[in-house]
Formats: C-alpha cells, sequence, structure tokens
DNA sequence: TCGCCAGTTGAAAATAGTTTTCAATTACTG
DNA sequence: CAGTAATTGAAAACTATTTTCAACTGGCGA
C-alpha cells in the first residue's frame, strides 16, 4: 500500500492531511506484521515527535472505516492494525515465531464456501482466515541452532 | 460439552470442583454464542449469586488451559468464550444477525493448507477459520418483514 | 501572501476491562 | 468432624481505550 495513494483517498474523503497522521500512515503502511496502537504510537513519534496516542488512535480508526488500514485480532495483543494490502479478503499467515505476517495465495475458498453454504443454509457474507506457523527463516534458524528454543 | 465430564476432567487435574466454578462451567457448557466474561458473569449469577467477576476471570482462564472451553476473537466483544465442541478445529460460523455459532463441516481445508505450505515454505501448525452470514431463520426473517432491517 | 475558521490536536480526566492483593471461606482429606 | 491448603470476593491496582476541551493548524478564499 503506497503512502502516497493512501494520503491522496484521506484528502479525497475530505480529510486533512496533517502531520501526526502522516506519521501514523507511514507506519502502519511500512508495518511488516500487526501492531498494536501503542507500537504504531512509539513509531510515529519517531517521526513527528509531539504525536499524541490518542490521535494515533483517532487515525487509525479513520482510516480502517476508509479501508485503509485493518483492523485485525490476534492471539497476543487483541487489536492490531495491518497495511490492508496485508488483509486483505481477510487472510493471513503470521509466523509465531518472528510474527512477519504475509499474504498468501488462497486456493478453493471460494468452493469451500459455496459448500458450506450447501450444506448449512447459511448465506455467507465474509471470512476471516489466520494461518499460524513457521515461516522458512525461522524454521531453518530452529534447525540450525540445536531445536531447543521455543520463543 | 457434558458439564459432567468437564467437572470430572478437573477432579482429574488436581482442582476442586467448587460452587462458582461449577457456575461458571455450565454457562459456558451451554453457550450457543461466544460469550464475554462479563456475560459469563452475569448468567453464571442466576446459578450462585455471590459468584464474582474475579473468579469467572480465573476460572475460565484455568479452563481454557485446561482445553476445556475455547477463547475466540470477535470483531464485537475481543474476548469470547466457547464450549470446546463449538470451537474445535478453529472453525466457526456465526450468524451476523441473532449472533448464533454454529460448527460446520470443512472440506478441502487439508489441501488448502498443502497448497499454502507448497508456495510459502511455511510449517503450519494451526489454523482458525471464521465464517459471517446469516443463518437460514435469519434469512427468512429479513425476507419476510421487509428487507428494512440491517440488525 | 495573509487571515480565517472548522477540523484536528494533545493533555488530562473519565471509563472499561483485566489482574493483583489479601484476609476470610470452603472443599476435600483423614 | 477437624485441619488445611486451595479458592473465594472485595477492593485496589493496572492497562487499554474514549471523552472532554481549550489550543492549534491546514487549506481555502481574499
Amino acid at each position: 500500500m503506497d503512502k502516497v495513494l493512501v494520503a491522496q483517498e484521506l484528502r479525497a474523503a475530505g480529510y486533512r492531511l496533517t502531520r501526526p497522521r502522516r506519521a501514523v500512515l507511514r507506519v502502519v503502511a511500512e508495518a511488516t506484521c500487526p501492531l498494536t496502537p501503542a507500537q504504531v504510537h512509539e513509531q510515529a513519534q519517531v517521526r513527528y515527535p509531539q504525536t499524541g496516542l490518542v490521535t494515533v488512535y483517532r487515525t487509525l480508526e479513520l482510516l480502517a472505516g476508509l479501508g485503509l488500514v485493518r483492523r485485525i485480532h490476534t492471539e497476543e495483543g487483541c487489536h492490531g492494525y495491518v497495511p490492508v494490502a496485508m488483509g486483505e479478503a481477510g487472510h493471513h499467515l503470521v509466523c509465531t515465531s518472528c510474527h512477519q505476517a504475509v499474504e498468501f495465495p488462497c486456493t478453493g475458498m471460494e468452493e469451500m464456501l459455496a459448500d458450506v453454504e450447501r450444506l448449512t443454509g447459511f448465506s455467507i457474507q465474509e471470512h476471516w482466515l489466520e494461518l499460524f506457523g513457521l515461516c522458512p527463516a525461522c524454521q531453518a534458524k530452529k534447525e540450525g541452532s540445536g531445536e531447543r528454543k521455543e520463543d
């Protein structure tokens, strides 16, 4: 998700492009794993030190409402935000060791949903799939350094 | 999930079977949709009025640790608990109108996971799939009474 | 360019959710 | 039935989030 584009969308929706918003925007856009509001705040202050935590909350809510970032729930840290590109279609694959999150090609989901609709009579509106596992780097790390670490 | 069996497992794990625990146990066992700690507390007080909220938290944590109830995250209400039977394998299908949650037959998940592992190099440990939609009853309700309601 | 002014901000206070502390209570054992 | 350690509830402590409000500022029009 390009930060400039996001900024334009903000403007287009009639919101001002302020310094703290820029900072928050950029932090989330560059995130590679879900960030809590507190983490976003900390990062945002690197770019614009006066940034207040309250503004971070407000901005994240705003961006989420516009669909420019995605709010997700994870086991540790209940509220997390990721760039839309990462959260699109409600899928993500999270490394349980380094916490990086990546998108993944999701094959066969349509059929599965159709099956479930057929079998249960529900009409499905949305789905949300999270996979947890070890990324290639962390797998290598564990094998390399003696199996012992459990994070 | 049979409440009696859960009670036995608790005992087997070396914990006492107290009145407030019984109450919490039973409430969660009979739940048909995810309950927040506060909701569990409210329900538990019907069965044992002195039940304290603190004990509810402690008991839910205990039961979750033993794998007797499952802690899940939903959009509204971040922490929710459901009977294991309902949360097994990390799937559930929730009605966005009446909030009932049901299990569903999950076809093709194995292959999908295998595909994702092949394509990303991750080794997947766990998955978690939530589907949101309208149950048959709520679909009928909406059609019947003039399309207007949005919950 | 300058000034206006509604949208936006940060600090502090308020609220909500969860955990810790601790003395009193209670389920289980003998 | 008594002893005792696990468990409890109330209150206090924390943490996360939202609201309030006076001060500030981005972007428009002159």
